[in-house]
DNA sequence: CTTGAGTCTGACGTAGCGTCAGGGTTCACA
DNA sequence: TGTGAACCCTGACGCTACGTCAGACTCAAG
């Protein structure tokens, strides 16, 4: 018969969980001394070992009292649900662990190093939160970096065509929609459900974002003259033909463009070959862009040819782009 | 101002909550109503928001109480420790899932349904945990199947050999001691260390796995003849050529020996095309076991050739080797 | 004035013990 | 036989983040 000290130095316990296990009964001595001290024997010793294992397992002392007392009949169901409970336990941890390492991505990213604004970069987030998975969220953060570096002098474009009092359905507010479009677009990774669910999380939760956003008077008159691109894009193409267009990173069109440029500059002849190898450069990109498709590519040259909201938008100004365009004709 | 219920609503916790934040410290309402109802500004509003999104990132509250007195200035430090606090859960949780999943493979595995022995299988399996890892656990309970029912028959042999007096250091031994040390080597998939620490464990814990494993005497008699077979492998192999053997499965041997019996009792002479051919595939089950290095298969060959301990353990009984010994040099 | 919905404080409960406090027991040694 | 050290007893409160009563009070509408 060992005494309750000795019991617990031999089962690596406390006194106070043998006394706990008294208490409520999972594991009482089999005897007491004289003295009132508990006696534990054998059996107790061997109860208590199954007690560890079970305890090991992480099953609650109440399971364990349980199972204890009917033999171990239900340990099957007992591990199955204690495996199912584990598994959802280890799912949202990893979930949450996921999104910490996100905020502190964030945080402490050094972009963003206020110090009062961790607030409303924590609200940004857990809205975020409510909208859109992990993974999305993944994907929005993974770009945001690059986002934000062509976002700051695009908003700012904005604001200025604002302030000047453009309306937002004039051609010249196309180049503009274009770019953020384009903008989006690479920062979704021209995920279309994504892109909407942004756009909804923005309009709803505006309030919540404090002031990391852009204005909403911003959203509504760049949102105006995104409408209005894409009802003339859908004069054109149909959404799926959309979804297949490749992006293209602006600055090969804008190197297209600068080089025609040069050489309109130069008086050189369409039927030159230079502007003919030019010119071909730009089929090459147009056929990227239509996911080389030789039909979609012919559309989109014909729409961006033959609609004003279109041609607008459009980096090659419209003497590039007829320039281009003979000297493409010219290689016949 | 808002009442509680009112709060409570909006932001999607009870009442009870927003008591305990005020009792605690974490949410004084910034004013009551002349009947003392708690009445809640748009500060308060605030710092509830805060406090939500906080407590999303699974901080408590005392952390978030100190980080709101605070500032926020040690958020990356806070979030820094949650992280590390939750990959070691997620680790731990992770770890105990695969031993439950084994557990249960064990338990409801319907390979031992009697209905009293869970407790033991238990003990069994929780004293493994103190000897290995997980994964150890997941290679020796994945061969136990296999193990266990070649284990019977063998255990079997055994104990007739120890009835009969036959003594642990005889030559009669042996064939039981190679058969043993084959089918532990298949069970552990050839790991030494992890067959060591097997031993060790047996040795130290049988008393706690009951009885589950065999007979100690059993044990400590084969383990006499293992020793004595090993040493006699040492005496002509060093023990990293050992560690290169490769297992060969003992029905290849057998199907072996029998082919050499029959032509023998056939008196098919050693000469003949058909010995010579079993004398090849003899070669090739040797070169197999060498890991195909010529060297140690012509050790091996001299090995069993010459040490009687090792003779005596061979599959091939000596006239049977000597007969593909001859059909082999007749092939010059 | 009544009524029903909302609110107040206070208290106990949760799981598994840790950590005292204030006393009694055991046992070796003097 | 006394005594000191080590051990043990019971009882109580503490921890998280609230849930769940109970009994009394307030507020707005009819």
């Amino acid at each position: 018969m060992l005494r309750i000290g000795e019991l617990a130095r031999r089962a690596g316990l406390t006194v106070r969980t043998l006394h706990h296990y008294d208490a409520i009964g999972l594991l009482r001595p089999s005897a007491r001394s004289g003295g009132g001290y508990r006696l534990y024997g054998q059996a107790d010793i061997t109860r208590l070992h199954a007690i560890q294992s079970l305890r090991h397992l992480g099953l609650s002392l109440e399971d364990i009292g349980r199972l204890l007392a009917q033999g171990g009949a239900t340990l099957p169901a007992i591990l199955e649900q204690q495996i199912r409970a584990l598994d959802r336990q280890i799912e949202q941890a990893m979930q949450l662990r996921t999104r910490l390492g996100l905020i502190q991505a964030q945080v402490s990213g050094g972009h963003e190093p206020e110090p009062g604004d961790w607030l409303a970069t924590l609200r940004l987030m857990t809205t975020c939160d409510k909208y859109f998975s992990t993974e999305e969220l993944k994907k929005i953060l993974g770009n945001w970096r690059v986002a934000a570096a062509d976002m700051v002098p695009l908003m700012a474009d904005v604001r200025r065509a604002m302030e000047r009092g453009v309306p937002a359905d004039s051609l010249e507010v196309q180049p503009l929609a274009y770019r953020w479009m384009t903008l989006v677009g690479t920062w979704m990774e021209g995920d279309f459900d994504l892109i909407r669910r942004w756009g909804d999380m923005y309009r709803r939760e505006h309030s919540a974002m404090s002031n990391k956003g852009p204005d909403p008077r911003m959203v509504a008159y760049i949102d105006r003259a995104i409408e209005i691109r894409l009802a003339a894009l859908g004069r054109h193409l149909s959404l799926d033909e959309l979804k297949r267009l490749t992006r293209i990173p602006r600055e090969e069109w804008q190197r297209l463009s600068q080089k025609a440029g040069q050489l309109m500059r130069q008086d050189v002849p369409p039927r030159d070959k230079r502007a003919r190898a030019l010119a071909r450069e730009w089929m090459g990109l147009m056929d990227r862009l239509a996911n080389h498709e030789p039909e979609l590519r012919d559309k989109l040259l014909a729409a961006y040819r033959d609609d004003p909201v279109l041609a607008a938008a459009s980096v090659l100004e419209a003497p590039v782009r007829q320039y281009l365009q003979r000297a493409a004709e010219s290689r016949a």
